[in-house]
DNA sequence: ATAGGGTTAG
């Protein structure tokens, strides 16, 4: 079929459904020579057409030779632009057809507005409310979800509220704009009240409110109205696309619910990288980091390509593990494979500070060009965990003076001051985060302040602060004074801080030990037999504490007590002469860390098998001289065995790594990092 | 006729 026999009416539905841009051009000299060119309407046609098929040079050289341009061509190059990812053309092009005096109507808006909130260019976008108001469109529902839009994309949950309230008529494109812009603002219950409220008013849901609906199950963690959702689409027969079920194994994720994830997961007939990156990061974040890494093999070995989300949610996992290897291994992958964005650096920082190599992290630091306020938050949270409190401090300083902190910096940089024992300045960046920076302290700001006192021995001043605090005292910042109680043996506020932590009724088996190991040094017998009692009626079990060590780059994980190693004979055998030295040297086993009720001699042998010190000794026996051990522990570390690693690193002559729940101890020459504020 | 709301990550 040749073009030319073509009639003019033919044209147009061809013209239509063109995706091509020779094509069109083609259709394009057939419409000259027909003399259809003088079409205001066609050209419009024309226009779009172009713009659909990604050929803005074409389209825009449509749009000049157009004599007299009306609404309907300058609409027509909006939406070109607009479909091409342009919003700062669409803007400039919007701002031209108002100085030309041409009249916009509802879709000139609503393409204007959409450009605005892609920008996130709030000041731009109410200059263009006051015309859409001078020219009579506020009620229209297309303008109007657009500046709904406008406000939700721009972080002003609030003026989009008193937009929404005001509006005459809603469709279910501005419930969904609501629903979607409050959970992004993290207010997952509210936006779950605001869907109840669209079902009452008899509203229909479709599936993009249904995917809004499933971000905030993900966000409140509510499994169970996860489920309903589900089952809803299920009973609605919603059309399931990939997004949605993407969703679906995203919401099971951050839910904890992995097995329910990977169900759904394995059952959808398409897969892309996102979807991916949801269950990758699923397991990551709730801590199953081998899972995490098994899966971006096995995404590999699909012949698919990694994105950048799935290799920042597989270096978290990498840092959970400490798995430097691995971490490096995915460093190679990128810098041969991936373009590298701040999302991605920043990962990278993370990663390298906790597999123990702090300079390799301020390196990869100091190469980015333009650091955002994450960035910032995460190298100086990197030196806190460090105990390198004053160089967290010198980053601070220099963050301040080119960027806005925010409540995340001030967190980092108290907990880094804590860790180090910086009372002082801890105050002082205490009070100027309230004063100059008008930041109202949030609980975990009062918890580092209080923790960083507390250790410190000013337990007086720490408990003021808590009676000071303006909302009510929670579970944080009583753990944190009882734990400076506990240390400094400071029994009468401490009995105070453990009442308060009980009747917070915390889950978390840790502080239960911490309350009843404080009753028993003050010999509140009772109260420490009752918690006790409260932690074997929870059916609560300690979890074992477990140490890893990489070498060559295998994970080797030891079990307090462990005896199933290969090697066991010639751990033991090593950790007894090392024993034997450091006693010579003037070392005498702290036994009230070990919480059985033993004979003293037994308690010193119970300390011997703690699994950081088997995993240290494996690590001693299995890599050459010199060679620095990073060892991870899921738990605390024990005050026994942080006296024990100091000698060790001075006997053998080795640094030894040691990263806990907590922090690192970096232990050098017979001191620790910590410098024993631990 | 055209236009507005949507999935992962530091």
């Amino acid at each position: 079929m040749r073009l030319k026999n073509l009639s003019p009416q033919d044209l147009k539905p061809l013209l239509l459904g063109c995706r091509h841009s020779a094509l069109i051009s083609q259709i394009h000299a057939v419409m000259v020579s027909s003399g259809l060119f003088t079409s205001g309407n066609s050209l419009a046609q024309l226009i779009l057409s172009y713009g659909r098929a990604g050929d803005l040079e074409s389209a825009h050289k449509v749009f000049d030779k157009i004599p007299l341009r009306r609404v309907d061509s300058w609409n027509a190059m909006l939406i070109a632009y607009s479909r091409n990812e342009c919003p700062v053309e669409v803007v400039n092009a919007y701002k031209q057809m108002v100085f030309e005096g041409v009249k916009p109507d509802s879709s000139t808006f609503t393409v204007a507005l959409k450009a605005c909130a892609i920008l996130q260019d709030l000041e731009k976008g109410e200059v263009i409310w006051e015309k859409v108001v001078e020219c009579g469109y506020e009620n229209d529902v297309f303008v109007g979800s657009s500046i709904l839009n406008l406000y939700a994309k721009c972080g002003k949950m609030d003026k989009a509220a008193i937009v929404f309230e005001k509006m005459q008529k809603r469709d279910t494109v501005c419930w969904t704009t609501m629903i979607t812009g409050i959970v992004q603002s993290g207010k997952g219950r509210e936006a779950v009240d605001l869907y109840r409220r669209m079902q009452k008013e008899g509203m229909v849901s479709d599936g993009v409110v249904m995917l809004g609906l499933m971000q905030a199950c993900a966000n409140i963690a509510d499994t169970k109205l996860g489920l309903s959702v589900h089952g809803y689409m299920i009973r609605r027969a919603l059309p399931m696309d990939v997004n949605m079920l993407t969703s679906l194994v995203d919401m099971y994720a951050k839910n904890g619910e992995l097995d329910l994830a990977t169900r759904v997961f394995r059952k959808m007939p398409c897969k892309n990288t996102v979807s991916w990156s949801a269950l990758i990061s699923g397991f990551a974040q709730n801590g199953f980091a081998v899972n995490a890494l098994q899966l971006l093999i096995e995404m590999q070995l699909l012949g698919l390509t990694p994105d950048v989300a799935s290799l920042v949610s597989a270096l978290l996992a990498c840092s959970h593990i400490g798995s430097l290897k691995l971490g490096r291994s995915i460093h190679g992958y990128v810098v041969r494979k991936v373009i590298m964005d701040q999302v991605l650096s920043t990962a990278f920082i993370d990663m390298y500070a906790k597999c123990g190599l702090i300079s390799c992290a301020r390196a990869l630091y100091e190469h980015i060009g333009s650091k955002d306020l994450i960035c910032w938050n995460t190298i100086i949270a990197c030196y806190g965990i460090h105990g390198l409190g004053r160089e967290a401090l010198t980053l601070f300083q220099q963050m301040k003076d080119k960027i806005e902190p925010d409540h995340a910096t001030f967190a980092a940089l108290l907990s880094a001051l804590s860790h180090s024992g910086l009372v002082a300045e801890g105050r002082h960046w205490f009070d100027v985060m309230v004063n100059e920076y008008n930041i109202k302290p949030s609980e975990k700001h009062y918890a580092c302040l209080v923790d960083l006192l507390a250790r410190a021995g000013e337990v007086e001043e720490a408990k003021d602060i808590i009676i000071s605090m303006e909302m009510k005292p929670g579970l944080a910042v009583w753990v944190a004074l009882l734990s400076g109680c506990h240390k400094h043996k400071k029994f009468l506020i401490g009995e105070l801080a453990a009442n308060r932590v009980l009747e917070l009724i915390p889950e978390n088996i840790g502080t239960l030990v911490l309350a009843a190991n404080f009753f028993a040094a003050a010999k509140m017998w009772d109260k420490a037999a009752a918690v006790r009692k409260v932690m074997k009626k929870a059916g609560m079990k300690k979890v074992p504490g477990y140490s890893a060590v990489e070498v060559n780059g295998r994970l080797h994980a030891f079990l307090m007590g462990d005896i199933s190693h290969p090697q066991y004979e010639q751990i033991i055998g090593l950790l007894c002469n090392l024993e034997n030295e450091m006693k010579a040297m003037g070392y005498v086993p702290k036994t009230e860390f070990v919480l059985q009720n033993l004979e003293e001699e037994a308690k010193v042998k119970v300390l011997c098998y703690h699994s950081e010190r088997l995993a240290i000794a494996f690590g001693l026996l299995n890599t050459a001289p010199g060679t620095r051990l990073l060892i991870t522990k899921n738990l605390r570390v024990c005050g026994d065995c942080h006296e024990v690693t100091k000698f060790i690193s001075v006997i053998v002559k080795r640094e030894i790594i040691v990263r806990d729940v907590k922090r690192f101890h970096h232990f050098k020459d017979g001191r620790c990092s910590c410098g024993d504020y631990w």
